[in-house]
DNA sequence: GTCTATAACGTGATAGAC
DNA sequence: GTCTATCACGTTATAGAC
């Protein structure tokens, strides 16, 4: 992943977060990093003060990035049902699954409470627009009174991590598909009734 | 975990589990596992070939455990909706994760075909039992005819895997409880239209 | 700012004694 | 069947030269 014009930190927040991604906190060397990155031991220790440091400054990026991407389809424009189908089924790299989810997983992050809070903030986030956009399709009459905006909001993310884990476990996507299927099914009937 | 009268390799499987759970493939050395059974390195690799064929029989007695305690909710009485429903709310670990969903999240454990099949088949299995609940359901007329129940089985699967994540993210089982509120309140949206 | 050297310890496995 | 010894290599970091 070794990038000439890039200054060497970024480039090892770059190899963090792609191997963090691929193989887990737990899972990824600091030694694996700087052969990614093209950089030393030396340098590494001079950019940032251990693995967790530099995982931290990894998982914010791709935690910003995250919540960005989904603001494209959130505030883009259609019924609120139209919208979450838009961010549900949007181009992902589903087999790869979730770099943030993927995170509570591992226990050193869940452990330490420096790393824990972005990852936490990041879904939290996203409930929190999500019940927005369901609490706006509530009020313009797009969905019936009794839907929960934050329970809903609860479901959606979690049909969406879960659709990521199912996937990895059948090496297809298909099953991912399915689990959207099902829960833009079941809003929608919603909807009609 | 050492266990007084249990065989050395009944030890070894057992250890295996909990760890696999706590810290899963990547994270779990032999040598963890054989400390945890207070069993020696000749032991392990006497019963053993090496950690991938232990972790193959632990993860499928876990699997075996797992769809045990599913087909309790399942074969229950009530309407599928009322199973459904006791299946997601059955008191649980949340915040410990599910012990095969986490597995799904390793790199080694997916690329590796041996391993990842019990992870594949259990989830398959749920899916395919939970799709005949529904299908009961909607022949019964407790649901609606417009539910698919494949796509419809794969949103619960998901939203109970998602749940985990979210409530590990989160340091709290909230979230969990939310991500189920809300499917079961679409699902009984759907069953009252 | 970058590099190499070194260190203390862990990993996953084999060999062979008991 | 169980144990300890040994091995080659990896991990996470520190020290200090360039």
């Amino acid at each position: 992943m070794y990038t000439p014009g890039m200054e060497t930190s970024e480039r090892l927040i770059e190899s963090t977060r792609r191997l963090l991604w691929e193989r887990g906190y737990t899972g990824t060397s600091p030694k694996a990093i700087q052969q990614d990155a093209g950089a030393g031991q030396g340098s590494m220790y001079h950019h940032f003060r251990g693995k967790p440091d530099l995982a931290l400054a990894a998982i914010r990026r791709t935690a910003d990035e995250m919540l960005a991407k989904a603001e494209e389809q959130f505030a883009g424009p259609g019924t609120a049902l139209e919208r979450i189908s838009a961010y549900l089924l949007r181009e992902r790299d589903v087999l790869k699954g979730c770099p943030i989810g993927r995170l509570a997983q591992d226990p050193d992050i869940v452990a330490d409470p420096e790393l824990r809070r972005p990852v936490d903030e990041t879904f939290d986030r996203l409930r929190g627009r999500l019940a927005e956009v369901l609490t706006e399709g509530r009020e313009r009459g797009e969905l019936g009174d009794t839907l929960d905006p934050e329970d809903t909001a609860s479901t959606v993310v979690a049909v969406l991590q879960g659709g990521y884990v199912l996937a990895r476990a059948a090496g297809s996507t298909e099953s991912y598909r399915q689990a959207v299927q099902g829960v833009l099914g079941l809003l929608a009937a919603h909807a009609a009734a």
